[in-house]
RNA sequence: GCACUUGUAGCUCAGUUGGAUAGAGCAUAGGCCUCCGACGCCUAGGGUCGCAGGUUCGAAUCCUGUUAGGUGCACCA
C-alpha cells in the first residue's frame, strides 16, 4: 500500500510536469505548520530561479491543476510560493480503512530482502553483564526487530566473548584453589565429569580475584598466559573445564537477556572463528596485503583521502600471537562463508570507530569480502548518571544490570501499589514490564550516537515522553475496549467502517495513524529506533487529545460509536507492534 | 600535537532533501473529573539554536574559522 505521501506527491508532480516544470520540484513534504496545513510543496520556490519566474505564480498554476481534486479539501498557493495542502477527510478516512485492512497496516516489505547479520551483546563469559552491555543488547535488538519487519532476513548474533587470556587467568585461579580437580590430572583418561565444579556466582567472583591478582603478581600471570596457550593448544582437562565455564556462563546470560526481551539467534563466540585465522593470515601474507612493520604483522589501510592518521591493521603482534583484529576480520570470513550477508552490523560503543574502520577497511582491501558487502558501524553513546559522568553505583562501582534492572522495577512497583489497589503478584509482573519499558524507552528515545543522562526518577515517570507513558495509553485504550464490550456485548472486531473524521483531534489522529509506513521505513533506513519512539510518543498524545475531546462509548450515533472503536483498535495495534519494534511488551492493566 | 564528535528553553531531549512564528517533556503559574483510566487534557511564561563570518530569495540545518565539553590515536578488547 503506498503511502499517504508519496500519493499526494505523485499529483502535485504530474500538475508540476503539466504547467511545464520538472517533475522534482514536485516532492511534498509533512508540514512544519500544522496549524496552516498538513502537507506542503516548497518546489515553487526552488523553480522560481530556474524558469525565472516568480515563486507565486508557479505555485498558482500547479494549484489551479490540483484545486478539484477530491484527494484535496484545501490546497492553496501562499506567498511567497509555498503550496500549502490539506486531506479531505473522506479521502483520509478511505485511506485509514486500507490500513486497517492490509497486513503490517499497509507497510510495503523490502522487494528483495537482504541477508543482514547483527552483532550486538557482545557479552564475556564469567563476566556478569553491567550497564555498559545495556545500550548494545537494547539497541541491537530493536534494531534487528525493525530490520526484520521491513522485510530482510536477520541474523541476530551475540558474539561472545570466550576467547584470551580471561580464560587462562580463571583456569590457573582454579587451579590454585582445587588442585585437586581431576582436570588438572595429568595422567586422567576418563570421561570428565559432567557437573560443573562451580557455580556461576562463584565464577564472577574468581574472574575479577584472578585479574587483579595477576597484575599484582607477575608469575601468576605468566601461569595464566601459558594457560591460555595450553586451552588453545587443545589440552583436555582445560578444554573440558572451558566447557563448563562457557555452559555455566551462557545459561546466566540467557537468563539476564531474557529479562530485557533480548534473544540472539545465533550464539556465535570469538573462538568458533579461530579456525578461520590460519587459512585467512596466509592468504594476506602470500596476497601481498600484509607486511611486517616492527615486527608485527600488519595490513596498511590508510586512504589518499584521509585527513587523519590511520594506523595500519594489525593482524599477528609481534610475538606471533593474535589479537582481537584478527578474531574479527576472521569472524567477518567466517559470517561470508555460511550466511553470505549484504550487511553487517555491529553495534558497538563509538569509542571502538576507529578501530572499527581499520577492520573494515582491511576486510575490503584485502578481499576478505565482496565489494557488495556493507560493513556498518553503529556506534552508541555513553549511559551517563545525573552527573554527567558514567553510570555508577552509588559507591563508584561497575552497576550489574541485574541490580539496575531490579532497582528500577521495585521504583516502578511502588508507584503501582501507592495508586492501584492490585494483587502483589500481579504488581509485580507489572512491575517488571513496565520497568523494562522505561529502561528500553528511555535509551531508545535518544540518538544512538550520541551520550544520554540515564535518569531513574525521568524514566520511570507515568508522565511525559517515557514507557510508562506510552504503555498507560495503550492499556487505557484496551480498557475502553474492555468497557464498550461490557457495555453493548458486541466484540471489538467489528465490520464496520471508519467514517470520515468530524472533529479536529479526529482527523489528526487519522493523519498520525497514515505515518505509520513512513516512520518504519526512516527508522529502517537510518538504523534508528528513537525515530519509532517519536512516532509512538506522537500516536498516543494524538490519541490522548481524541479521547479527551469525544465521549466514544457515550455517543448516541451508533455508527459513529462503532467507528471510533474501529479507530481506537488500530490506534491499539500500531502502537502495540511498534513497542513490539522496540523489545517492549504492554501489560493489560496498570 | 593530530583527528573524530557534541553544543538548541532552568533541566532532559526532538528537529524530515535548507522553508513560514525553532518544537516536546520535566520543572514553574493557572484551569478542567456527577461522564469511557486525571499516570490525562487545556492555557501561560521561558530561546542571540556555543560564538563570528560566508553561501542562499531563505540557514539550527550547507561552507570556513573559533570556543567549550566528550572521545580516539598499532602489539588491550
Amino acid at each position: 500500500m503506498k503511502k499517504l505521501i508519496d500519493m499526494i506527491t505523485q499529483e502535485v508532480k504530474i500538475a508540476f510536469i503539466a504547467c511545464g516544470y520538472t517533475e522534482k520540484y514536485g516532492a511534498v513534504s509533512l508540514s512544519n505548520r500544522p496549524d496552516l496545513c498538513q502537507y506542503q510543496c516548497n518546489g515553487a520556490m526552488a523553480a522560481a530561479k530556474q524558469y525565472k519566474k516568480a515563486p507565486i505564480m508557479i505555485a498558482n498554476e500547479v494549484v489551479a491543476k490540483l484545486e478539484d481534486y477530491t484527494m484535496f479539501k484545501e490546497i492553496v498557493a501562499v506567498a511567497p510560493g509555498f503550496i500549502n495542502i490539506k486531506v479531505s477527510e473522506e479521502y483520509l478516512a478511505d485511506y485509514i480503512n486500507d490500513m486497517a485492512k492490509e497486513e503490517n497496516f499497509g507497510f510495503e516489505k523490502a522487494e528483495n530482502p537482504k541477508t543482514i547479520v547483527i552483532d550486538y551483546g557482545g557479552p564475556n563469559v564469567a563476566k556478569p553483564l553491567h550497564v555498559g552491555h545495556l545500550r548494545s543488547a537494547v539497541i541491537g535488538e530493536s534494531v534487528k526487530r525493525i530490520s526484520r519487519f521491513a522485510g530482510h532476513n536477520v541474523i541476530g548474533d551475540v558474539h561472545l566473548g570466550d576467547w584470551g587470556l580471561q580464560m587462562g587467568l580463571i583456569i590457573t585461579e582454579l587451579k590454585k584453589r582445587q588442585p585437586e580437580l581431576v582436570y588438572f590430572d595429568e595422567s586422567f583418561e576418563g570421561e570428565y565429569p559432567e557437573e560443573a565444579p562451580f557455580t556461576i556466582s562463584e565464577l564472577e567472583e574468581i574472574y575479577p580475584y584472578a585479574n587483579a591478582y595477576s597484575k599484582e603478581h607477575p608469575e601468576f600471570k605468566e601461569e595464566a598466559k601459558n594457560a591460555t596457550f595450553e586451552l588453545q593448544s587443545g589440552k583436555s582437562g582445560y578444554v573440558a573445564l572451558w566447557n563448563h565455564i562457557l555452559n555455566v556462563s551462557v545459561t546466566d546470560l540467557k537468563k539476564n537477556y531474557d529479562k530485557l526481551n533480548v534473544s540472539f539467534d545465533l550464539w556465535k563466540k570469538e573462538s568458533d572463528a579461530q579456525g578461520y585465522i590460519p587459512g585467512m593470515v596466509d592468504y594476506l601474507k602470500n596476497g601481498g596485503y600484509a607486511h611486517i612493520s616492527e615486527g608485527a604483522l600488519v595490513v596498511d589501510v590508510k586512504e589518499e583521502t584521509d585527513t587523519k592518521e590511520i594506523p595500519p591493521c594489525m593482524i599477528l603482534k609481534s610475538d606471533g600471537a593474535t589479537l582481537y583484529n584478527t578474531t574479527d576480520l576472521a569472524t567477518i570470513v567466517e559470517r561470508a562463508e555460511l550466511f553470505n550477508p549484504d550487511v553487517i552490523t555491529y553495534v558497538v560503543d563509538k569509542r571502538q570507530e576507529l578501530y572499527f574502520e581499520q577492520v573494515f577497511r582491511c576486510a575490503k582491501k584485502t578481499n576478505l569480502v565482496g565489494e557488495h558487502v556493507k560493513l556498518t558501524f553503529l556506534g552508541f553513546g555513553t549511559m551517563n548518571g545525573k552527573d554527567g559522568k558514567p553510570f555508577k553505583t552509588r559507591d563508584g562501582g561497575v552497576m550489574r544490570l541485574e541490580n539496575l534492572i531490579s532497582e528500577i522495577t521495585t521504583a516502578v512497583y511502588d508507584k503501582i501499589m501507592s495508586n492501584r489497589d492490585m494483587q502483589e503478584e500481579e504488581a509485580k509482573e507489572i512491575a517488571n514490564k513496565v520497568g523494562i519499558a522505561a529502561i528500553k524507552y528511555g535509551d531508545l528515545s535518544n540518538q544512538a550516537s550520541k551520550d544520554y543522562i540515564f535518569d531513574v526518577e525521568r524514566f520511570t515517570s507515568f508522565e511525559g515522553d517515557t514507557g510508562p507513558y506510552i504503555l498507560y495509553t495503550i492499556v487505557r485504550i484496551k480498557s475502553i475496549l474492555n468497557k464498550y464490550k461490557e457495555v453493548t456485548g458486541v466484540d471489538t472486531i467489528a465490520t464496520s467502517k471508519m467514517l470520515p473524521a468530524t472533529g479536529e483531534s479526529e482527523t489528526a489522529l487519522m493523519l498520525e495513524l497514515t505515518k505509520f509506513s513512513d516512520t518504519i521505513t526512516t527508522a529502517f533506513a537510518e538504523n534508528a529506533p528513537h525515530r519509532v519512539c517519536q512516532y509512538i510518543y506522537d500516536l498516543s498524545n494524538a490519541f490522548n487529545k481524541f479521547y479527551h475531546e469525544n465521549k466514544i462509548i457515550a455517543n448516541e450515533d451508533e455508527k459513529v460509536r462503532a467507528s471510533w472503536i474501529q479507530l481506537i483498535t488500530l490506534t491499539c495495534n500500531v502502537l502495540n507492534t511498534c513497542i513490539e519494534l522496540l523489545g517492549i511488551e504492554a501489560p493489560d492493566r496498570m
